[in-house]
RNA sequence: UCCGCGGUAGCUCAAUGGUGGAGCAAGAAGCUGUUAACUUCGAGGUUGUAGGUUCGAGUCCUACCCGCGGAG
């Protein structure tokens, strides 16, 4: 599949690493171009808290500001605030109701509130081809009410997000209909439902009804024991149309990308390779290895023997391994550039 | 040579005479639409040496060894 975009083409399947802040940590943008990377995933909440959208738009958007004329993708905030509520503990402030996700700005404790509309016009000053509708993510544990009302909630708010859309473009429900990414930005529904057959079904079946130029899957796609919840995750795939892109947030492991390119998912963003790049582990063809470890000491063979990236064409594992140790910043760089590769390369 | 201060985990340091702890380093594990160069976990000790006082000594006493500072 090909996806037009205001910045050019894009072919499936398609990996985009996440620049949440404004930038592939550890690397900068030609970095990426030289690993092969041909679009990016950058964040609504983050970037509206600082700089602000605003200040963006006004030097140029993302794609001037970043320097950076490749494909840019924003993801809508719905899953940092859900992160807000549920990962910090001290969710103090941090609240969803009908209209909108009040949170604090974990930086300087300055109170937001993020609506559905309030999402599209941050993702349209930034410049987004690819705008993510909000949507109100949950953790495995939630109960079956509670995940029904994350359905309702998210299909109310993809509604107002498309009508926001639709009104900050120009564009009529069918002049949406009858353009492409040639002439406008698009912009992706979510579907919710946590690992209910029937929620996953009501939400795609909704977002469809209300049209968007491709489809998430939204929530997390493993279990609790960290399985991939194969059932819903295939379901959920068959449930999109065909002639839409299939993207997989958030996904996953190597080994969840197989499984999701056999399902039909055909677009990706994670944050393992940059991550686990800067915790030490990086991805071989044997699987995961943890660099640091002692038993690398004397390892001078390249991380991946017959990877052809800037990395292992000229170091060591035993090079690579004591730029981490030493918290060299280039060991950063040299491994997440390893890990962004491996990665790419699972789609070609 | 004399005087003073100090010697406790690999390192830097805690511990009223009452079960010797912490940070870092080292070892390992975990990270999935990034609050994450992060978090978690164990392991690590004849308290410089040899005596003494005491029911009990890292702690008090004596001698010695080593280090630092001062005086000469």
């Amino acid at each position: 599949m090909t996806i037009e975009t205001l910045h050019g083409k894009l072919n499936t399947p398609l990996f985009m690493p996440d620049a949440t802040y404004g930038a592939i940590k550890s690397l900068d943008f030609t970095d990426l171009d030289n690993i092969g990377i041909n679009a990016i995933v950058t964040n609504t909440l983050h970037l509206y808290l600082n700089p602000t959208d605003t200040y963006i738009k006004q030097l140029g958007g993302v794609h001037n500001f970043f320097g950076w004329q490749k494909p840019i993708l924003t993801d809508s905030g719905g899953f940092q605030v859900y992160s807000l509520i549920n990962r910090s503990g001290k969710s103090l402030g941090n609240s969803i109701d009908e209209n909108g996700a009040h949170f604090i700005d974990p930086a300087n404790g300055n109170k937001h509130y993020l609506t559905p509309e309030k999402s599209i016009q941050i993702q349209i000053n930034l410049g987004s081809d690819i705008l993510t509708v909000l949507d109100d993510p949950l953790d495995l544990t939630a109960d079956y009410e509670r995940v029904k009302k994350s359905v309702e909630r998210t299909t109310n708010w993809a509604r107002k997000c498309k009508d926001e859309f639709l009104r900050l473009n120009n564009l009529t429900s069918e002049q949406f209909d009858n353009t492409n990414g040639t002439t406008r930005p698009l912009i992706f529904g979510v579907v919710q439902g946590g690992k209910f057959e029937d929620l996953r079904t009501q939400s795609a079946q909704e977002l469809i009804e209300i049209g968007f130029d491709g489809y998430n899957f939204g929530g997390l796609h493993y279990t609790e024991k960290g399985n991939v919840m194969k059932n819903i995750f295939k379901l959920t795939a068959d449930l999109i149309p065909d002639d839409k892109p299939k993207y997989a947030m958030g996904v996953g492991t190597p080994s969840d990308i197989k499984l999701a390119l056999e399902y039909g998912w055909n677009m990706f963003d994670t944050v393992l390779p940059t991550r686990m790049a800067r915790h030490g582990a990086l991805y071989t063809k044997q699987g995961e290895i943890k660099l640091t470890n002692k038993q690398y000491e004397f390892d001078t063979n390249p991380i991946d023997k017959d990877c052809t990236c800037l990395t292992c064409q000229n170091y060591s594992r035993a090079y690579v391994r004591h730029l981490l140790r030493i918290k060299e910043q280039t060991g950063l760089r040299l491994a997440s550039i390893h890990n962004l590769h491996f990665f790419n390369q699972l789609f070609l």
